[in-house]
DNA sequence: ATGTTGTTTCAGAATTTTCCGAAATAAGGA
DNA sequence: TCCTTATTTCGGAAAATTCTGAAACAACAT
């Protein structure tokens, strides 16, 4: 398949964006492919389309589906797999963010919890320096806990609790205006 | 200064952590020794107790200045100038998403936009994957505006808003042990 | 079996990122 | 000024990551 320009400013911006987020630039482009296309396409085709090594494309989608960004489907009278992006943005993105958290979170905090019972049990290390480390680690565990508690909303209360946190944005910093008014004179 | 191997491990674990947010090695190490240092460092002591060269300490150092992550300072009989670490984590935490969201999510935005625009005019653009466009679009614009709103929030509100979620969660997704009380007598 | 089609693995090539060290720059004293 | 100390710049070395192409592998039909 070729791609019209268009298409490929959003693959190649795509590609872009992933791999600041943790995607190589071949993996997030061929995410971005799948999901404009919006129908399972072939690997060989991908790596047609894409420009790339059939077996480039191989290797970033086993990463993908690590990921669970795709899934792969047959189509009838053709023996090749085919594989489907995710389209649910919502359900993407925490995907990636489940897994970000797996893999990278949850072993820094265990590090830093041992760091920190080590730190303790040295005599070297200054009350205040434990203490920060304390601090650090307490930090991302209140994190790494709020997000677990909210990343099993239904998207639908998702959405709540982003509504509170605007409402609240808009009550309590009531800009750069000194006004003090306490009235709660919402559209 | 010579690190004790407690203090080695931290440093090393948190260069690991913030190369995976968008920091590099030597960037998160320095911020981390001199986070768990409390006190300015020179430069030169930085490079010999991290082991690294002088120059990139100094390329490190001007970039953590540029995620507005240390301060700098002078110390009397001493020419030399002395950084210190942001030691508010929650401060430090905005610091780096702010600064993501300018470089990374914005400029993406930006892209989606003229993408989407595009892709409009092209006819021979299906209209399924222009509606795919602008979910992505869309999605992105959702989460940028959400965390703008957010981010000004004062730390103690934001701790409102985590509670909040929590709360959510726990009357929303029925838990294990539906009689859990709050509060939990830490230390 | 044997051929045909599709997939994966893997060693090393290509590319990108990070880092070092020498040289240039700056900022004071004497 | 000239020396001494501190810092930055920058070309290219070193290291890490990504990508390719060939070969191995797998599944199936003939």
């Amino acid at each position: 398949m070729e791609l019209s320009p268009v298409m490929e400013a959003f693959v190649l911006h795509w590609g872009e964006m992933g791999s600041r987020w943790g995607l190589n630039r071949t993996v997030a482009q061929i995410y971005a492919l799948l999901y404009v296309a919006g129908k399972p396409l072939p690997a060989d085709e991908i790596a047609d389309t894409l420009k790339v090594a059939r077996s480039n494309v191989s290797t970033s989608i086993r990463e993908l589906q690590s990921w669970g960004l795709i899934g792969r489907t047959q189509a009838i009278g053709d023996r090749r797999d085919h594989f489907l992006a995710e389209s649910d943005l919502w359900i993407a993105a925490g995907r990636v963010a489940d897994a970000r958290k797996k893999r990278e979170i949850d072993p820094t905090l265990a590090a830093l919890a041992k760091c920190l019972s080590d730190a303790r049990a040295d005599d070297a290390i200054g009350k205040d320096a434990v203490a920060r480390i304390q601090a650090m680690h307490d930090f991302l565990e209140a994190a790494s806990g709020w997000y677990e508690q909210v990343r099993d909303l239904p998207q639908s209360k998702l959405e709540t609790l982003m509504r509170m946190g605007a409402r609240v944005a808009r009550l309590e910093a009531p800009a750069k205006k000194p006004k003090k008014k306490k009235g709660k004179g919402r559209k």
